[in-house]
DNA sequence: GTGTACCGATACGATTCAGTACCGGTACAC
DNA sequence: GTGTACCGGTACTGAATCGTATCGGTACAC
């Protein structure tokens, strides 16, 4: 249940009603995450997943009520910070070491928001948790790392093309299979980097 | 039918074995693109296509055998350069012609390539009809300017910055509703173009 | 031990939708 | 007129899949 982080100290596992361990729960999300990277959100079923996870429907009905609220919970359950503690002292390492690392996880994280690009239209509660998981923390990462450049003076506050940096990197990334067929890799993002934002910045 | 522009000057219509003409034709064409970007591709179904067309399932199954040919013929007839006919001498121009161009068909667009986005992966001739409408024509389009630019010696044919134009424009275009919650405009694309794009090419 | 609460399996009803089949009606060719 | 070929409407089959209900089994609490 999403009640259990509230009463579950390590030994307490023993007075929980649920047996659904938290391991088995991760089986859970694993599992459907993967299955709207695999066939869309739409042709998720709870059948697949119960099959996939060697579960019944019943088990998967009893903790999470309909389906958008079960992929919303993993998706909650995803949620990670990709870049955070990148913190080189300089912004051009900073920016490359945030496109490496998104790099890093392009693929999974974009096949993500492209199977759910068009469900999170019609599902509040799923939006937000796509936009807690994937969304935000990158961008709030990405944020703190252009202010502590703005704040070392290696680029002016107002400057024009600050407000942009996280659209560049999340559009390059997220296009390039539309347009070349294939993931953004660090490698290409990298460059891309090196090419177009830091110039851009003022950062030669 | 697909095979129809082979055989029709516009007196012929008579000699057509089909009723539809083209202006029906064209009605199917924008429901179901209407609804795919309405609903999602999956949720899209032949029985509301033909409901909100007033025309029978019958008739929309004898003229396209299955769901994804259908949709793929929709999208094909619906190919049209965005932004050709852009040319006013001068790179950064065309640029801000393309961004504003680009903008003005963003939401439609936009919507429409979100709705697709997983299903293309799972129907090739969908993909490729997806392609050749939305995507290759403005490709081409963007790198005919860049093209003429590179010829008039206003950027160097190696820049690096050439390359991920095409990817820029378009990544930043598709994630601003994802980041902001709102379609990038024209207004929002021509700043973009003059504040990170320009002076990434070294064209302050 | 005994009881409780959850598990997995399976079966079920309801719904939705792809795609097919059949119908009577009608516009146009000749 | 008569025939042909297509139209729109409706009914149908068959396959998924949602969500519920039922049932026997089992781990743990006490």
């Amino acid at each position: 249940m999403t009640s259990q982080a509230a009463d579950g100290p390590d030994t307490v596992t023993a007075t929980r009603r649920s047996k659904i361990t938290p391991e088995r729960e991760r089986e859970f999300f694993d599992a459907v995450l993967e299955q709207v990277r695999e066939c869309g959100y739409d042709s998720v079923t709870m059948e697949g997943v119960a099959a996939s996870t060697r579960c019944s429907k019943s088990t998967l009905y009893r903790q999470w009520k309909t389906k958008p609220q079960f992929v919303a919970a993993a998706l909650r359950s995803a949620r990670q910070a990709r870049f955070t503690g990148i913190d080189t002292g300089s912004l051009a390492d900073d920016l490359r070491g945030a496109a490496r690392a998104a790099g890093e996880w392009s693929g999974k994280d974009t096949r993500l928001l492209q199977a759910l690009g068009h469900a999170v239209m019609q599902d509040r509660e799923l939006q937000q948790a796509l936009r807690e998981a994937l969304v935000d923390p990158e961008i709030a990462a990405l944020r703190e790392i252009l202010r502590r450049g703005v704040e070392r003076g290696e680029v002016a506050a107002d400057h024009p093309a600050l407000e942009y940096v996280p659209a560049q990197m999340f559009g390059v990334l997220r296009v390039r299979p539309v347009l070349e067929g294939e993931y953004a890799d660090p490698e290409y993002l990298v460059r891309f980097v090196e090419a177009a934002v830091l110039p851009a910045l003022g950062l030669t």
